[in-house]
DNA sequence: CCTTGACTTGAAGTTGACTTCAACTTTTAG
DNA sequence: CTAAAAGTTGAAGTCAACTTCAAGTCAAGG
């Protein structure tokens, strides 16, 4: 596949392709005269790379954990660890999920007026600062409007 | 409470709650000679704002969400879509926690060549580029190394 | 009174993740 | 053959979310 060809399939703009490859997230097997070509399995590893992102994961933590040729630095603790991080965030979300749902269908004028919003919330909350349940940090921008 | 004191409680670098406090996100009460006096409620904001960042919103979209004088623009149909989003952002989480717990105690020397990693994690992807789910934005690093 | 330390400000700097640009090379259609 | 379309590069620009900096204010202690 060429270049346009997986961004086409992914979504993933050609500049963050190149941009990606550089920094060793994927790689293209060969060239057909300049061009890239790539295998289609990097449609497979861009929506892990996308889900790594979601999941708070920098691109370089993603590479450390995901690449392809990772033969040194798997380290099973560092990847549990990120695994528990992952659990008590969804447990989070779900909280902020419900919370959202029933702020959409509370009568209540304001959510600051509704209590049960704020209970719902609170408790997602609760513990945020005690522990540090390390947070997201950055993620992409798909689609071009 | 002042500045100091909220920084210690949530771990939020003071410079951070004023720049919070500029965006809107926070509000301080009054003033205690030139130095801002927040009420205690500010550390459960403070929580709710980063939980929401977790979630993958942005500054702005946590405030027109979590704005304690949100009388207006309660857009209902935008929280549960915001739900929605967060509750299969939490169903592809819980597949990347599988996928890293089962990487952790898998023997495979390489991820890339364990069959049921790449199964548990494609399973977690599959769609992630159909519809556009949109993923996180940004979000905080807190703490200071 | 004067220094010290915690706060204030606006402006400028940083970081991660991209995108855009200028200049150039290939491939492809006419 | 030639011009447009699509790819290439490195360098520079953008954006959100902060952080750092210079310069100033104020309360308290010696």
């Amino acid at each position: 596949m060429d270049i346009a060809e997986v961004a086409k399939q992914t979504g993933v703009a050609a500049s963050t392709l190149r941009y990606y490859e550089k920094k060793g997230l994927i790689r293209s097997v060969g060239r057909d005269g300049l061009r890239r070509r790539f295998s289609p399995g990097v449609v497979d590893q861009l929506a892990l790379i996308a889900l790594g992102q979601a999941a708070g994961l920098s691109l370089d933590e993603v590479r450390t954990m995901l690449s392809p040729d990772g033969e040194p630095n798997i380290d099973r603790e560092l990847l549990s660890a990120k695994a528990d991080e992952i659990d008590t965030l969804i447990k989070r979300l779900r909280a902020v999920s419900n919370g959202l749902r029933h702020a959409a269908a509370c009568p209540a004028p304001s959510h600051a007026e509704c209590p049960s919003f704020q209970k719902l919330l609170k408790a997602a909350a609760l513990g945020m600062f005690d522990a540090h349940a390390t947070p997201a940090r950055n993620a992409p921008r798909r689609s071009r409007p």
